[in-house]
DNA sequence: CTCCGTACTGTACATTAGTACACTATCGAC
DNA sequence: GTCGATAGTGTACTAATGTACAGTACGGAG
């Protein structure tokens, strides 16, 4: 691939660019254009030199089938993003308790993660980083990223991320005869126990469906 | 863009692994040799919706101009690096010893993920399901899914992914005076000593750089 | 000098591909 | 029931596109 001439890497580079902009490879007639030609042949040649040339690849004759072998180890297919249709996720940051969960004053930035991190739901599952070690034997550490389908309802057992009295706090959740008991996942930190009659407010905000951490 | 119709998903769906196996959008014709219609209009009537709906934007008539609209902002999907934009990660299975690592065979599944979860890198990150409860003091548990770096060097104290006689497995790395020490996080297992003088193969895959679980 | 590779022009043709129109059928809303 | 949206079949026409062939020109290798 080294052994092109200064024009074959001329017209390499406007290909890449072409799909660049728009997404899709260019014809012979966009090249010819592109360079002024006024005989689309002129780009067929150049493009058939590349192709020996290993710079690109041709599917058949087929409209606009240009493939670039780029890259170091010369892989034919450009990695070409999403199979399956990413969701969005907003990163809350400090949670506001008059705001609406996912207001915008709650978002510090947005992911796009596929929807295998969400287990296939599209929506209302968002993100929080997490503050403390009192998740630890779940394996949720201070700093992680958890990932937490908005819903105020949760099994027993499950983890979820609840506001208790103006702080958002991530535990087990169990319900009990008088009391919700939010279980941390630490031997050395005793369950927080809300009981309905308490002044305190008690949402559950949502249940934790996935964990990331960067090491 | 919720308020596509099934069908019209799987046209999209069809229209991304398109451009995912080819390089290039698919034509009318394409789409419905994919599905089986025996008529282009099916087609196209697909792709007009899409279109209506704000999916895929059209680039006029030209042959192949369809251009994905994805994300919160629906801007144009290129098929180049770009900052922001999401990084595909193969999901290795079971690993081949004989094989490149991330050739084609490995590959169980592919996912979309943003550059966040990747610390900015573009390439050479895959990603591994965790057997075994050896890293579990790291906070990496069975059936995790760890990304990987794909490196063959890696500074002592790293997590590492490495393969010690045909087998992969998980560790701490700390190069030693005369061998290879790979350190479980758990306390009931041994250290992995590797000595150069072994007759088995040691070869480091790559660096954990960052753990996912579902919970 | 000739020969070959590169770099084009110009014309023509066959194939590929987008679009239009007519028509059938199902489903839910009104 | 009627209407509109959805999901198709089938045919045909036109535009877009790849390719082939015949030239011109330049420059280096033999």
């Amino acid at each position: 691939m080294t052994d092109l001439t200064d024009r074959q890497r001329e017209v390499l580079t406007f290909i890449r660019h072409f799909l660049h902009e728009h997404g899709y490879p260019p014809t012979m007639r966009d090249i010819a254009a592109g360079f002024g030609f006024r005989s689309t042949n002129a780009a067929a040649a150049h493009v058939s030199a590349l192709e020996k040339k290993g710079a690109i690849r041709r599917d058949g004759s087929r409209s606009r089938g240009i493939v670039l072998c780029d890259g170091p180890n010369r892989s034919n297919i450009i990695p070409f993003p999403r199979m399956e249709e990413p969701v969005s996720i907003p990163i809350l940051g400090a949670i506001s308790a008059g705001l609406p969960l996912l207001s915008e004053e709650n978002v510090d930035e947005t992911l796009m993660v596929d929807p295998f991190f969400t287990g296939g739901r599209r929506d209302q599952v968002f993100g929080l980083v997490v503050s403390g070690e009192s998740m630890i034997d779940a394996g949720i550490k201070d700093g992680d990223y958890i990932f937490v389908r908005a819903t105020a309802e949760a099994q027993s057992g499950q983890i979820v991320v609840a506001m208790v009295d103006g702080e958002t706090t991530c535990k087990y959740y169990f319900p009990e005869r008088h009391h919700i008991r939010l279980q941390p996942a630490n031997s050395s930190m005793a369950p927080i126990l809300w009981y309905p009659e308490d002044a305190t407010d008690f949402q559950i905000l949502g249940v934790v469906i996935g964990v990331y951490r960067r090491v």
